[in-house]
DNA sequence: GTCTATACTTCGATAGAC
DNA sequence: GTCTATCGAAGTATAGAC
């Protein structure tokens, strides 16, 4: 068992084939990540989803990293940016960021496998964010003790998600003031 | 078509088959609520389900509102208790509450029907959030400009749903500074 | 109100040809 | 590297007996 071929991790076909997982999965949710549905977006035959991966969990996996690998990007360049407060609130208010980790939250949650791997490189991008807002907040004069950089990277997070996904629903209420409420804070801890 | 016989919404076992399905949701995610599954949970046939819903969608719908039911009478005991911002806190913070949300945001995604009321539902649950916060704020002499109860309602809800999922992973690093920044707060507005 | 039986669909996965 | 063919399992849903 599982002596089966697998084709090799640097095809192209393979990318293509991520790609459109990842399309499947931001536009109609996880259940909807089928080898049969992947290939339709792909324009490929259902079966290559099975050539190039043994199992539906190495896919979800290759896909979790492959976006991780995006995101530890977007948060490097972050950190050199002349505003990286600002630029970690813009990242995480991405709609379609946003809506591609609530899917994988939902996931990770029955899919142990992906879950472990969830947490672990969950664990290295909250490690950057807080290390932005460490060295923003020291270069401004604030009390760490006072301004906990882990409780501020996990706040802004869940907070840019949050409206984000509100945003994606249609419901923009609250937004213009939160906003306003957001700027201020950026403004005071970043000139 | 849509012509069989469905039962009474009344029915003690529909009851328990919402409680199952409820269940499953929560330790399996959404994609694993199937009638099957759900009968299994339930100790009863499959076919039961279709009996009670005319459909999946119907099933969800049902569902949701249970929920919603529940959290409105929990938002009203909290606008009536003496710290009502530490109440919305812990609702928040519940880990199955934050779960089930995490549950019906991603499903919501891409199950329009659901996704609509989704919608209708938390605009409700949302206002009266709001309530509380203006209701606070205004005793508490605070200016609801420079603290909008819309923006911190969002940020509350955000922020307790972030955390707790993070602790149902096993991730706690930040948690005893954030919740110690969020005891400065509830005391700052709520005596 | 609950059961059996059953039709139809979709999915994951594999074997083997080209 | 990609295709055809094919299994078996699981899903939604319905008809009709009890």
């Amino acid at each position: 068992m599982s002596e089966r071929r697998i084709g090799s991790e640097n095809s192209k076909t393979r990318e293509e084939l991520l790609e459109a997982a990842e399309q499947v999965m931001r536009e109609e949710g996880y259940a909807a990540v089928t080898s049969r549905r992947i290939a339709e977006y792909a324009g490929l035959k259902p079966q290559l989803v099975h050539y190039y991966f043994r199992n539906m969990d190495e896919l979800f996996l290759a896909l979790l990293q492959r976006l991780a690998d995006a995101h530890l990007i977007e948060f490097a360049r972050a950190l050199a940016s002349e505003k990286p407060l600002r630029a970690l609130w813009e990242i995480s208010s991405n709609p379609e960021t946003a809506a591609m980790t609530t899917e994988f939250l939902a996931l990770a949650n029955h899919r142990k496998a992906i879950g472990a791997e969830f947490v672990k490189l969950n664990r290295r991008m909250r490690n950057m964010q807080v290390e932005v807002f460490k060295q923003v907040l020291q270069k401004a004069g604030f009390d760490l003790q006072e301004y906990p950089p882990e409780t501020l990277a996990v706040a802004l997070e869940s907070l840019a998600r949050g409206i984000a996904i509100e945003s994606a629903y249609g419901i923009t209420l609250s937004h213009a003031k939160t906003h306003a409420l957001v700027e201020r804070y950026l403004r005071k801890f970043e000139t």
